[in-house]
DNA sequence: CAGTCTCCGTACACTAGTGTATCGTTTCCC
DNA sequence: GGGAAACGATACACTAGTGTACGGAGACTG
C-alpha cells in the first residue's frame, strides 16, 4: 500500500494522488501477473489500476520489454537476498531447521500464494525465454543446494543428501503444479518427515 | 503428417491440397501449445501454418473458445484411455514395472518432450481455468493411484505405499517445471530407484 | 449432369493493445 | 518566485487479432 519513492523527500505518504514511481509500476506488475500471468500484463491494464493513463508508464520505462526484464531482475535479485538470510540461518539445530523449513515451503496460505502464483508464471516464461531460464536454473540450484546442505548434517553420506535434497525440492515444485489448491498440507508435511525419518535411519544403521 | 479425414472416403492421403478436418486444426494448435502456450494459439497463425485460411477455421469452429475446450477435451479422453492401458498392463511383475514407469516418466527425450510441454502449458491454464482445472485434478489423482497400486505390491503398509506415490509423483511434476531441459535423467533414475530400495529396506526390516 | 452439401477464400467491421509526440502540471531548488 | 526538471494527460498512427457475411469452387449423390 505505501508508495515507493525514489527523489521526492518526506512525502505525504496515503494521499490517494501521489506520484508514482518505477516500484510502483513493477508491484503493480507483479500483482497482475500472480494473478493472470505474464501475457496479462499490458500497460492499459496496469495504468487504469493505477489511476494514470500510459503517459506516466512511458515516462518511466522505455518500452514494455523493459518492464518484464525489470520484473523479472527485481524477483532474482530478492531472491538471492532471501538465500543468503537463509543461509546464515542455517546455523541452527539441523532438525528443527529442516522442519521450519518443509513448513516454509508447504506454506501456501495467506500471502505466500502470491509470490508462489508468481513463480509458477515465471517458470512458464522461462520455457520460451532463454534468459529467464537461465536466472530460474540458477535459483533453482542455489535452493537445491541449500536443501542439501541442511540434509548433511543429517546424514554422513553426501551422495544421499544431495539425491533427498534433489527429491524433496522437486517434490516440492511439482507441489505447487499438480494441485490448483493447496490441497492437505499438514498430511504432506507429515509424509515427508516420515520418509526423511525412515531413510535417516536406514543410513544409520547401515 | 497424416490428415485426418471425417467424411470422405478413400482420400488420396498426402496431397498438400486435401480437405482439411478438424483434427487437422486440433494437431496444429497442440504444436503451437507445446511450443509456445495457449496464449500463441492464433487463429491466423494456425491457418498461415495449415496453408489456408481462417474462412476454414470458422466452417469447422464456432469460435477461438471452442478450439481451445476441444483441444483440452482431447487431451483429457486419450490421457484417460492411457491410463487404462497402463492398468491393464499393472499385472506384471512389480519392481521391473516400476523400473520401467520410472523410465517412460523421465524419458524426456524424442517425441514425448513434446506432450510433456503441452501438459505444462495446460497446467498453466489450469491456474485461471477453472474447468481446465477439475480436469488436471482428476488426472493427478488417476496417476497418483496408478502409482500407488505399484508400490502396494512392493509393500504391506498401504499408508507407506500413499506417501512414496505422491512424493514420486509430484518430484516427477516438478522435475519438468524446474529445469529448462532435461538436465540429467540418468541420475536421476538412479537415486529414485536407490531410495525406493532404501525405504523398502526399512519397511521390511521395522 | 444438375443439385446440394462441404469446405474454403474474400472483404468488411470491430476491438484491444502498443508506441510516439506534444503539451500541461506539479515539484524541486536556488 | 522563477526556471528547470520530473511527471502525467491527450491525441494520433499503427498493428494484430477476432468474428461475420457472403460468395465460389469441388465433391458426392441421385
Amino acid at each position: 500500500m505505501k508508495a515507493s519513492i525514489s527523489t521526492a523527500a518526506i512525502p505525504p505518504d496515503d494521499v490517494p494522488t501521489a506520484r508514482l514511481g518505477r516500484d510502483d509500476w513493477l508491484d503493480a506488475a507483479f500483482e497482475t501477473v500472480a494473478e493472470s500471468g505474464f501475457d496479462s500484463v499490458r500497460v492499459l491494464t496496469l495504468a487504469a489500476s493505477l489511476g494514470v493513463t500510459r503517459g506516466s508508464f512511458y515516462w518511466h520505462f522505455t518500452d514494455h520489454a523493459e518492464l518484464i526484464t525489470a520484473l523479472v531482475e527485481r524477483w532474482r535479485t530478492r531472491e538471492i537476498e532471501t538465500h543468503q538470510r537463509a543461509l546464515e540461518a542455517n546455523l541452527l539445530e539441523p532438525k528443527a531447521d529442516l522442519e521450519r523449513m518443509l513448513e516454509a515451503a508447504l506454506a501456501h496460505a495467506g500471502t505466500e500464494i502470491k509470490y508462489l502464483r508468481f513463480e509458477l508464471a515465471l517458470r512458464g516464461l522461462g520455457r520460451h525465454n532463454p534468459e529467464v531460464a537461465a536466472i530460474l536454473v540458477e535459483v533453482d540450484r542455489m535452493r537445491m543446494r541449500l536443501f542439501e546442505s541442511k540434509f548433511l548434517r543429517l546424514t554422513n553420506d553426501p551422495k544421499a543428501a544431495a539425491d533427498l535434497a534433489a527429491l524433496f525440492y522437486l517434490a516440492i515444485v511439482g507441489g505447487t503444479h499438480a494441485l490448483a489448491r493447496p490441497a492437505n498440507p499438514e498430511r504432506t508435511k507429515d509424509y515427508l518427515q516420515r520418509i526423511i525419518g525412515h531413510y535417516l535411519i536406514s543410513q544409520q544403521t547401515s
